[in-house]
DNA sequence: AAAAAGAGCAACCGCCTCTCG
DNA sequence: CCGAGAGGCGGTTGCTCTTTT
């Protein structure tokens, strides 16, 4: 059987995306939503591969994605989720709030990778704070989340694990989230099962992904600027000039940016109460 | 100042999985 | 149950920008 090709490439644009090219597909998908993405750039008017568009709506368009450069909570959790997830990019970038597949990709293609290589060159070289403190409890027996339920680790005293309060929004899943965990495998499947889920569900009512993809969005979509964070003035004046574009009627959403952030310290706590080691990924 | 090398990242490609008729 | 179509994912490419020589 010969597979069909995705889209008829014959007469598509390829390569980078225009101004224009953005702008329709923004305002196509707050209008109508994405519900088959192969017809989409006909319906929109887009000489572009449905797939050209999903990649382009989810690594770029999308008003979740958090800009800039990586913390470093966010490398060494990055690093951390790689040790037991693997290539697993979708999986890592559902733990890592506004932040995609592919880009978590590139940093570990470009950064991480090379890092890893350094300090396993160079074992005296001491990773920052997160990793040690991952590495230290993966020392202690109590810490493998096969042995014991993750309420025995000692950490559950740390102050900081209150971050895992109801005051956190949902906000901090992006909305690759759901089908991200849905693609773990049993391996990661058991580890976010001994997981305290309950807590989070609560904690972190599971935002829909129709909250992107549902059509249309209101008309007073209140996107606050300020939560897009594009501290890398120059990645894109395309972005900068949609971000700019979107109507901001609800200064009141102050604190989405700093919950995204917040998100960061969710997932490291989540990480040490799951026994996150390497050790603890090898079943 | 110019050329070369390296780094960063957006985008493409092809395979796999899921869904539906 | 089977096959086709669509979405999703991970690997890779190639362009652009930055740094080095």
């Amino acid at each position: 059987m010969v597979r069909a090709p995705c889209c008829d490439k014959v007469g598509l644009k390829k390569g980078p995306w225009t101004t224009e090219e953005d702008q329709i597909l923004m305002s196509f998908i707050q209008k109508y939503g994405h519900e088959n993405w192969r017809a989409l750039p006909k319906q929109a008017g887009l000489l572009r591969c449905g797939k050209s568009c999903r990649l382009r709506w989810i690594n770029y368009l999308r008003p979740d994605i958090k800009r800039g450069n990586f913390s470093t909570e966010e490398e060494e959790t990055i690093l951390k989720l790689h040790e037991m997830l693997g290539n697993k990019w979708s999986a890592i970038a559902a733990k890592l709030p506004g932040r995609t597949d592919n880009e978590i990709k590139n940093v570990w293609h470009t950064h991480l990778k090379k890092r890893l290589n350094r300090n396993q060159a160079n074992p005296e070289i001491i990773l920052p704070t997160p990793t040690n403190h991952f590495n230290a409890l993966s020392k202690s027996p109590s810490s493998s989340c096969l042995n014991l339920p993750s309420h025995d680790l000692e950490f559950e005293t740390d102050p900081s694990y209150t971050s895992l309060s109801p005051q956190t929004s949902s906000s901090d899943f992006s909305s690759v989230t759901d089908a991200s965990l849905a693609t773990m495998d049993p391996t990661n499947q058991y580890m976010m099962d001994h997981i305290e889920v309950e807590d989070m569900s609560e904690s972190f009512p599971v935002i829909d992904d129709s909250l992107w993809s549902e059509s249309p969005l209101p008309e007073n979509i209140s996107v606050p600027s300020d939560v897009f964070a594009i501290s890398d003035h120059d990645k894109s004046q395309t972005s900068q000039y949609l971000f700019n574009s979107i109507e901001v009627v609800e200064p009141g959403y102050d604190h989405f940016g700093s919950i995204i952030d917040d998100g960061m310290e969710f997932w490291y706590n989540l990480f040490i109460r799951a026994g996150g080691s390497p050790e603890s990924s090898e079943f």
